[in-house]
DNA sequence: TTTTGAGTTGTTCGA
DNA sequence: GTCGAACAACTCAAA
């Protein structure tokens, strides 16, 4: 109720979750039109189960609340702080300000979605409104379906079904300005969450990335006047400025996936070129990733192929302990680790290299890959490292051949050449020549002694390629 | 129902 | 050095 008297709209709660932005967003939209907003967001990791963010993807939240709070003070409202539950914390609020209607962004992970419905039940038991908007995905995961009316497996029929569906509406622009409550109700200070490690892990972070909308949107427009053209080429180039860097902010919202279709389909119809429709194909992958997980919410834990559910995994924990430190004595897979560590972010071919290295050479379970990128990604995404981790293990849709084993110094050699990328990450390699750089253990004794201080192999990657041969045969064989 | 062509990202070997 | 074929058999999606 106002203190003043007048009959004002009643407020309406938007809780904001993985939708960190102001444009292009339809509960926000919805909610401003009708009158006063009370913009909320909830920390409630316990009850959100795997789909709770890890350290980086902690880290980067923070920084992101900071600056959604920050643009909606500029509009004059600002950014509310509870603890969850998220069903608790929202009918207090609604006690709290008067509001009569609350509106979100849908989310897809399976241990969300179960929570998310009883949330709206609960509310409109209360006689509330409870309305849901879809801003993260440029279409539903249950609206894209085969001729058969199932879900897709294979990437290219998923994509080519895409295309023939009616286009998803324009992205919108941010709301001018946003009516506030007659008062504010009370805020959690940020730093009570204490997203953000004791010790400056993230130090690396800072220099590498600017969490929020205005970071998303500055990346995005640089990736459209420079690398989108180019984009089919120069993605594979680990040392080079080839990929939009964007996972981090479409994860969290920070720019819708339409925008993103649309400036970078705008730029394809300008310059026409191989460039942006490849860039096109993998933000249909991110679809692709929340339909697989929609339709087979299991796949966050157990491999989609059921035959591989007894793969008989190493358990090697000094092993595993090396891949994550990035020592494995392969540069090609301890740059990418090591950039990981620093950045809380991996190259996307890096990733490819890493993950196979894991999976094949050393035979250890592809779930154990995925919680340390769960751990250490600032993009970390439920649907997208589960399908890619599945990838990677050939456990999943759209399998690999068996028999492709990503050889971490071919795969150097071929995407990084010189060795600038391995460089930029191991400093112990800084004095070998390129001829070596990607399998130090060649180098010529004064090359070894300058390279001391790294790791030496693991693995005889031919040998630990005939292994990884056997137990894949072996698991997949359909005669046991 | 049956058939057919295709399936993100690889490696190796031999010509 | 480059190039094409071979590397299992299977499953998916559509005709």
């Amino acid at each position: 109720m106002n203190s003043d008297g007048r009959r004002a709209a009643p407020p309406s709660l938007v809780w904001f979750r993985l939708d960190l932005r102001l444009a292009d967003h339809p509960a926000l939209a919805t909610a401003a039109a009708r009158g006063p907003v009370v913009p909320v967001f909830i920390w409630s990791s316990e009850e959100e189960g795997a789909a709770a963010p890890g350290a980086a993807s902690r880290w980067w939240l923070r920084q992101s609340l900071e600056a959604l709070d920050a643009s909606l003070r500029q509009r004059g409202s600002r950014l509310i702080i509870r603890r969850g539950p998220a069903l608790a914390a929202l009918r207090a609020l609604v006690r709290q300000t008067g509001a009569k209607s609350v509106c979100w962004s849908r989310r897809y992970e399976p241990s969300l979605v179960a929570r998310d419905v009883k949330v709206a039940e609960g509310l409109r038991a209360d006689g509330l409104e409870a309305e849901t908007f879809n801003s993260a995905l440029l279409f539903e995961p249950w609206e894209v379906k085969t001729l058969a009316g199932g879900p897709f497996k294979v990437f290219t029929p998923f994509w080519k079904a895409c295309l023939h569906r009616p286009a998803p509406p324009a992205a919108s622009a941010a709301p001018a300005r946003l009516d506030a409550p007659g008062t504010w109700p009370e805020s959690e200070p940020l730093d009570s969450l204490e997203l953000v490690a004791k010790t400056d892990w993230a130090a690396g972070f800072r220099p590498a990335w600017e969490p929020g909308e205005k970071g998303a949107n500055a990346r995005l427009a640089a990736f459209v006047d420079g690398g989108a053209g180019s984009y089919h080429e120069a993605r594979d180039f680990m040392a080079a400025d080839g990929v939009s860097r964007l996972s981090p902010h479409l994860h969290f919202g920070e720019v819708s996936p339409r925008r993103v279709w649309d400036l970078v389909a705008r730029c394809a119809a300008a310059a026409p070129g191989r460039g942006p429709e490849v860039y096109l194909r993998q933000l249909v992958w991110r679809e692709f990733a929340h339909h697989l997980l929609h339709h087979f919410p299991l796949t966050v834990a157990e491999p989609l192929r059921p035959e591989f559910s007894r793969f008989a995994w190493r358990r090697d924990l000094k092993s595993f302990s090396a891949w994550t430190r990035g020592r494995t004595g392969f540069p090609a897979v301890d740059a990418g680790m090591r950039e990981l560590w620093r950045t809380g972010w991996m190259h996307n071919r890096a990733r490819m290299i890493a993950a196979s290295f894991l999976v094949k050479d050393l035979l250890i379970d592809w779930r154990d890959g995925a919680a340390w990128f769960w751990d250490t990604l600032v993009d970390a995404d439920q649907a997208c490292n589960t399908l890619g981790w599945q990838w990677t293990a050939g456990c999943g849709a759209d399998a690999a051949p068996f028999f492709r084993v990503f050889n971490p110094v071919l795969q150097g050699r071929k995407f990084d050449a010189e060795g600038v990328y391995v460089k930029r990450w191991i400093a112990e390699l800084a004095a070998l020549p390129p001829a070596v750089v990607h399998e130090p253990w060649t180098a010529d004794p004064a090359g070894l002694a300058a390279a001391g201080a790294y790791a030496l192999p693991l693995v005889d990657h031919a040998r630990a390629r005939e292994r990884a041969l056997d137990a894949f045969s072996a698991a997949t064989s359909k005669d046991r």
